[in-house]
Order: structure tokens, then sequence, then C-alpha cells
DNA sequence: CCTTGACTTCAAGTTGACTTGAAGTGGCAC
DNA sequence: GTGCCACTTCAAGTCAACTTGAAGTCAAGG
């Protein structure tokens, strides 16, 4: 596969793969001339990155977490601790969730009146959720897996 | 109260203050000099705030849920729509962390050779792959909440 | 009155994750 | 064989949300 066949199989830009190649996250397994060719592997690959960009993981962290050069010599600890932590973030925006719920069909006059709205607020006011939670997210509706 | 005891009341940063103010998202009620003066209303609207950006809209969005005159007024339908946003991120997040919880027990030889996580991966792949989901949070643990 | 230091402004820097642009190369359909 | 154009590299730009730094102001305590 060249790169344009992995970006329209996986809706990533081509651009993209190359950023992410030359930060050591994906692997070209050659060239042909000078234009990259892909294994099929690049796909379990991305789909891996997808994951770990969906968890709130950054690159470098998602990096770390799922093998160095592509073997996965995975540090079995780390996954344990990552989870939890994910844990943790999944019941806050659970929280987060019922919260917006809530408020979307409260009765109250003002949100600013709702008892459980006002809870949310303290909520997310004593630094329960310092974290982002999906920030940007813009790719136009490419192909998006033809796999 | 001014600049540094809204800081230390809610733990946001006076740079953030200043850069909120500035953005219209906060706005103090006077200067005392040179100082701004805030009064005790500006403690909800960064509670408020602080839901926006748990909730993941951006700054632009949560500003757009206040009224003009600064009263919040927000749409049910944009928190029933982000709740509905919020709900698939924790489906992901809840397919992640099993994926790691798992892998992190894992019998198969190599993390690629487990059924399980090869599930997880098609997961992944399928929709997630233009959605972030928690970039930076970093803040000091602050005295964060004195109220 | 004078020093102190917390405040002020404004510009520029930071970080992560890319995207964009200019300039060049070479595989392949004709 | 040759022209097209998808590919290449590399540097620079972008965006959000802040932070940092330099230089200045001024309320208040001594």
């Amino acid at each position: 596969m060249d790169i344009a066949e992995v970006a329209r199989r996986t809706g990533v830009p081509a651009s993209t793969l190359r950023f992410y190649e030359e930060k050591g996250l994906i692997a070209s397994t050659g060239r042909h001339g000078l234009r990259r060719t892909f294994g099929p592997v690049v796909l379990d690959r991305l789909a891996l990155i997808a994951l770990g960009r969906a968890a709130g993981f950054t690159l470098e962290e998602t990096a770390r977490m799922f093998a160095p050069d592509g073997k996965p010599r995975v540090d079995r600890q780390m996954l344990a601790t990552k989870a939890d932590e994910l844990d943790r973030t999944i019941r806050k925006l659970t929280a987060m969730r019922d919260g917006l719920k809530h408020a979307a069909v409260c009765p109250a006059r003002s949100h600013m009146e709702c008892p459980k709205f006002r809870r949310l607020l303290g909520a997310a006011a004593s630094g329960v959720i310092g974290a982002r939670a999906k920030p940007v997210a813009k790719r136009k509706p490419g192909p998006e897996r033809a796999k």
C-alpha cells in the first residue's frame, strides 16, 4: 500500500501519516522509489493510535504504551495503571453526562435554580475535572474505514 | 475581591482570570486603582466555565452559554447533544479500559494475537478516528476551592 | 514620604497535534 | 520517451488555551 491507500482506508490524512512516521508511531515497510510503502500492519497500529487518542493519551504516551518499534512489548503494569486512570475519568464523565442530561430536561426556571445543576457545578468547580474532554475533532467526513 | 482572592478561592490562576476577562468570559465589577475588583458572581461564572470545560466545550462555546447580559442562558438542546456526545466518549473509554485491563493480564504471546484485544481495536477503529478526548489538563494542585 | 510588592499591560512564548506551502522527484500511462 | 501529478522533504504556520517576561503603576504598611 502506498500512503494514499492507507489514507483512504483509515481516513487519516497522508500528512498525518508522514507526521506519525516521523514521530515513530508508525513505520513504513520500505520505499518504492521515493514513495513509502506500508504493510497491512500499519492499519492495526493506526487503530491503536486512534484508541489512545480517544482515551485522551498524548501521542507520546500512546507511543510508549504500545510497543516502541511495532513489536508488542508492553509494560503490563503501565497498562493496569492507565486502565485505572481511565476508570476514574469514566466515572467523572459519567457524572457529568448524567448532570447534563438532567439539566437538559430540568423543570427549574433557570439552571441556576436547579439543585442538581448546582451540584454539578460544584463538582465541576471543585477541581474534580481539570480534564478537558474533546477539544477539536475536526476531520472532514472522509472515506473512513473501508478495510 | 481582588484578583488574588478570586484566584485563591477558585484555584484559577490570576493570569487565566485576566485572560478570561479579555475573552469576555468573566467581568470585573470595577477597579481599585489599577486593580480589578470582582463580585461573588464571578465564582458562579467560573464554576460554569469549569463545567463547560469539563464537558468538552471550547471557551468559545462556553462563552455562548451566557446571555449577552451575563445571565447564564444554557441551551437545553445543546446540553442534550453534549450529553450524547459524552455518552459515546464514555463507551469508547470503557472499551479502552476493558481492553487495557485485559491486555495487562492477557496470556497471549502478543497483544495483537489476542482476540479480545483485536476486538477492542476494531471498536476503536470504527468511528473513534476523529475524536480527541483529554489533551493537557495540567493544573498544579493549588489551593483549589476554599469558598 | 517612601519602599515594597502585588497588581497592571502587552507582547511573545509554549505545547500538542497537525496542516500548509514551496520546491523537488520519479513511477507510469500514453 | 516524456509529461503528469501523486508523491517527496523541510520549514513554517495554525489553533486553543494559556503562561511567561519585561516594564510600569500604585495602595498600603512602616
